[in-house]
DNA sequence: CCTGTGTAGGATAACGATATCCCGCGAGGG
DNA sequence: CCCTCGCGGGATATCGTTATCCTACACAGG
């Protein structure tokens, strides 16, 4: 059994010996300064590459100010949404050089947050991207130091205090989605919503807006969490009332387990009840029938979120806000209403 | 307009000029010295809070040797199963106070992980997780430097070349539910797998396993992406087919397209065709039929990959793999073939 | 009184990089 | 011949922390 002995990357000194060259000129010729002979230059990479020989960006951003890292701070969980805006947050830093930290503040209490908030600043950062579709991510923004480069990214319609953020436009698109059935000639459209701890979403404010504008009389929403186990039990209570002819749902997972339950009791959807969705998950379209749903496009959410952060880093006071509508994607799941 | 002044985080020295006594005597206070007088220590921890000090971890790693970040390499996906692991990995360092970084792989190409790698380990790393389920992540481990602390997280009975790592034990789930699949009364089982770049996946290796076993000719694999319309392709050309009497996917996505393909024609799940999916994503349980799966615990994959990394970090070499065999659940889309 | 021991806490060095300073050198102008 | 100027590159200070060293003091034992 032969001892390990402990991983000690290379570092710049170790290159200046070997390329007998002092400290400093390696980190010029790293940098790409002038003032370098080409001679010393080659030496310079030829040791880079030998030894590989790999930056210390802690170090380096220590003295020179420059920080190369970004911090994400998320809702627990693996969601789909969550997933994918993370993952265009990460493709835009990659290609920009930075490096992601992710960071899940595990419930909205202040214990939670404030220790999620330790560990995703612990690490000297250029700036955070809040994840803000839940309460926890809320919570957290409200608790990151003043003067730190933060940017949302989250549903739209909400305030952000200021702050600039990527927003996806959730109230328009349930707008849409509502305004949709409406046309096809239901005469109210149900809703059940995912928790939101108090405030409405952007999703139920443009479901109750739609309504409101069309002179109809905004039924009780459902109060659902947001997966499809919860979209199940409404649905058993739907199957039972006739006043039910079209439901706009939180998301899809509710769509789905809400679907399953009405086919579990001989209600068809499209005939009986028709569903619309939110996310536009892959799996989504090859339901049967096929979801009706809002697609949002997380990844350029992410994207657009990491943007906003690199000019605010930069010190560009004019990031503004961006906002995008998602499309209604008409699939199977819904239809005119019997008679 | 106002200016907003650069953020400066305060630092030691903003602490101790405060509480009135020297830089290391506060740094003795916060590391839990003894050897301090309880008032200095109380003015100290007033002064923390005060001013809202958040210690420098990379000053402080920089210079103790002690690292506080993990590097997770995966490949360039927000699928259900990557995004599940990255969640357990990360809610384990929570726990042990320490931070992750996320790398993706863009493509097995050797520019694309180079690249990634000194991403991902440009600042200074406790060690790294790779998320081994495709080829960018395989390759990304063999380009990781000798002596940096690696364990891997994926499928099981690959080889890991020495590395510890977490694993889930396909080869034998996958076998499980082919032999629960033969012992309905199917005479064969065919497989759709998805991409592997070469060898065989521990999925399809247990499927052929079964099969030879059992003394049954292994049909043609058939060959697909990981997605739900590479799983519709499939159906669609197994509908024309009466020899195909049961299906083992190398996905749940695949397998919900491929039922709604042969829906779609109507054949029908599991009457004329029994379908496996493969990871039990929470949505397939509501799938009509309700799909049988292999259930895979992500999460604790991710956990487990985590607790290996932190032994191998504190020197304990006898960090060895730990395997767990997933369970198959069994729902609607199975059962005895026709006639 | 001298020495030894244990506590308390400041002074200083060091981690790995970059910014700044500064010196040497050769060229060009007066 | 002296002075300036541009280049090239080493010496040194510095970032925020912790490890090490060292001094001061109190107290006990001989």
């Amino acid at each position: 059994m032969t001892t390990q002995k402990p991983y000690r990357a290379p570092v710049l000194a170790d290159v200046a010996r070997e390329a007998r060259v002092s400290v400093p000129t390696v980190s010029r010729v790293l940098n790409g300064s002038k003032y370098v002979a080409p001679e010393l230059a080659q030496r310079v990479q030829r040791a880079v590459e030998s030894l590989g020989y790999r930056p210390n960006e802690a170090a380096r951003s220590m003295r020179s100010g420059r920080r190369t890292l970004v911090s994400v701070l998320s809702g627990a969980t693996a969601n789909y949404g969550y997933a994918r805006t993370l993952q265009g947050i990460e493709t835009a830093a990659r290609r920009a050089g930075m490096s992601v930290t992710i960071t899940m503040v595990e419930s909205g209490e202040d214990d939670d947050v404030k220790r999620a908030v330790d560990l995703a600043l612990a690490h000297p950062t250029a700036g955070a991207v809040v994840l803000e579709f839940d309460r926890a991510g809320i919570n957290a923004r409200h608790m990151l130091p003043e003067g730190l480069p933060v940017v949302v990214a989250g549903g739209g319609s909400r305030r952000t205090g200021g702050i600039p953020a990527a927003l996806i436009d959730e109230r328009t698109a349930a707008r849409q989605a509502t305004d949709y059935l409406l046309r096809l000639g239901h005469e109210c459209v149900h809703h059940i919503a995912g928790p939101t701890a108090g405030k409405h979403s952007g999703r139920t404010e443009g479901w109750r807006a739609a309504l409101t504008d069309a002179g109809i009389t905004v039924p009780t929403i459902m109060n659902a969490e947001w997966d499809a186990a919860s979209g199940y039990r409404w649905g058993e209570r739907i199957a039972g009332r006739d006043d039910v002819t079209a439901v706009l749902c939180g998301n899809d997972e509710i769509a789905i387990g809400l679907m399953r339950a009405l086919a579990d009791r001989g209600v068809r959807v499209p005939q009986d009840v028709s569903v619309v969705g939110f996310d536009d998950q892959p799996l989504v379209a090859m339901w049967q029938p096929s979801l009706t749903t809002v697609d949002q496009d997380f990844e350029d959410l992410g994207a657009r979120a990491f943007g906003l952060l690199e000019r605010l880093v930069a010190g560009d006071g004019s990031a503004t806000s961006s906002v995008v509508v998602p499309q209604l994607v008409v699939r199977e799941s819904t239809a005119p209403p019997r008679g």
